[in-house]
Parts: C-alpha cells; structure tokens; sequence
DNA sequence: GTGTTATGGTTGATAATGTCAACTATAGCG
DNA sequence: CGCTATAGTTGACATTATCAACCATAACAC
C-alpha cells in the first residue's frame, strides 16, 4: 500500500459528504456543506468577518462572498458594518439562524455518533489529536 | 465544540488538495486529485474496469468515464475489452502512465512525510484504523 | 496633510467538478 | 426467446471553485 491513508481520507470524506447531504435534504434544511461550515464559524469565531472565514475555510473570497450573500437571502444571517474598520462587515445571525443552526447541529450530532460508532474514546482522542498536528504540519 | 471532528477534517482535506496542487503543478504532471486517484485505484485493483474504480471513488459514472477518457487522452492508460465480459473494458497503464504513476507516488510521499511529520507511527496506526472503521461506520 | 501600497469585500467571467437522464451493447436468467 | 440488470458513453445541466478587475478603506512612509 502506497499511501493509504491519503486515500482512506478521501474516502471518508466522500462518504460523509453523501451523508450530510441526505441528512440535511431530509431534513429539509435547504444547505449544503459549505453553508453548513460556514454557520460553524460564525457561531465559533466573535464578530466573524467573511475574512474570518476565508482563512479558516482556506478558499477563495469569491466564494465565500456568495456564500454568504446565500446565506443573507435565506435569512440565516445579517451583516453589520463594523465600527473599528469601515471595509469589513461582522457576521451574525438572525433569530431564524441561530435556530436552525440548533438543527444542523443536531443532525450532524446523529452522524458524528454513527461514524464514532464502536470506535473508543481514547481512540477518537487520538484521532482528532493527530488531525490537529497534520493540520499544523501543512500548514 | 460541536463537531470539531468534521471541521479538522475539512480543513485537513482542504490543506492537503491545497499541497497537491502545488506539489504536482510544481512537476509539471498535469494531472488534478482525482486523476491521481484514479490512477492510484488502476494501480490497485487487478484487471481494473471503470465500474471498479466508480465503486471505490463512490463517483457518478459519467465524471468516471470521462477521467478515465483524459487519462487516455494523456497517454497514460489504455483500455483492453474483456474477454469475460464484453461490456466491459479493462483498464491499464501505458508505459508513460507506469513511470508517471512512479513520479507522483514520490511527490505523495513527500507531502505524507510531511503530514506524518512528529506523529508516532503508533499513532497514525491508530488514525488510519479509525478512518477505516468510520468509513465502515457510514457504508 | 499627500501619495502609495495593502487589505476586505464584491462582482463577472470562466474553469473545474459533479449529477441526472437517455442510450447502446451485452449479460444473466426465467 | 423475452425480460431485466449491468457497464459504459454521451449530452445537458447544476454546483462549486478560481481568477482578475474593481471599489472603499486602512496603514504606512514621507
């Protein structure tokens, strides 16, 4: 095996992409990954900016700009002109969003059990443990 | 944190597409992830036929057909018909495509080096024993 | 202050990737 | 044989990603 874990990675991640879209297509949520990550972020990162989550989603500011324009029009959240710097617009949710954030959290809560199923805490440590230092090693 | 797996996840593809990307612009192979995917998997399977490598990838057939199609194009495989079964065509490396193959497994090795970098081999036996099982777990 | 360069964000155009449905040819099975 | 299932191809289309140009403001040098 050359490079298994490349390609065992890959697999994962197709999997969970066809998950998630189910999950969510049931659920009738209307969102994809993307927007799904981008709530994320939002709900982790103070005073989000769309810069925030470029540098967190590593993509291009294009998309993300759209992405959050989508998720304005779906009425999820708002942007607020920020006081400290007049180019950036800080991120924040709207009742309804917060709301459904509540939702998708739940739903990716049930395949996060799924996908952790017979698999050890100290396992899954681990795991997320060593996602982290390959993160920091590419970066 | 809710899902922080998830989102390490992400980030960790999102670096690695980033770091491939550049590793084979920068060999100048003309090739993106997923032919090198692709190329991986006919390294793999014996007799390898385009449904097989669908059923790895978890991929539309016709995104399949048509990889497989540039990889021609490329000069990089060929298809041989079956004898077993005349709908299908089995899928293998030309000269060039063998010595490319060897190229890009040296430039995966490299970034996989540098992912694994100050990680225990204990501990990436456990995280690729665990993609597994999760890739299981979302069958 | 002015000028210059860097940054955050938007938009248009386009490329890359993924999906659906229709179709051909063959297989497999009653 | 007739019927249904499968492997693969193609066309059309949807989604997602990337690039370049652009505006407004910031930050810094002078």
């Amino acid at each position: 095996m050359d490079t298994p874990l490349i390609n065992s990675l890959f697999t994962l991640m197709q999997h969970y992409r066809v998950t998630i879209r189910e999950s969510i297509n049931a659920n009738e949520l209307g969102l994809n990954a993307m927007h799904v990550r981008c709530l994320y972020i939002i709900n982790d990162i103070e005073n989000c900016t769309a810069n925030d989550i470029v540098q967190k989603m590593r993509r291009d500011k294009a998309q993300i700009a759209r992405l959050i324009k989508e998720l304005i029009n779906l009425g999820l959240v708002e942007k607020t002109a920020s006081i400290k710097d007049k180019r950036c617009f800080i991120i924040s949710f709207t009742t309804e969003g917060k709301a459904l954030l509540t939702k998708v959290l739940e739903a990716e809560k049930a395949i996060n059990e799924k996908m952790c199923k017979n698999i050890s805490e100290e396992q899954v440590n681990t795991f997320t443990n060593v996602i982290d230092k390959m993160n920091n090693n590419l970066k």
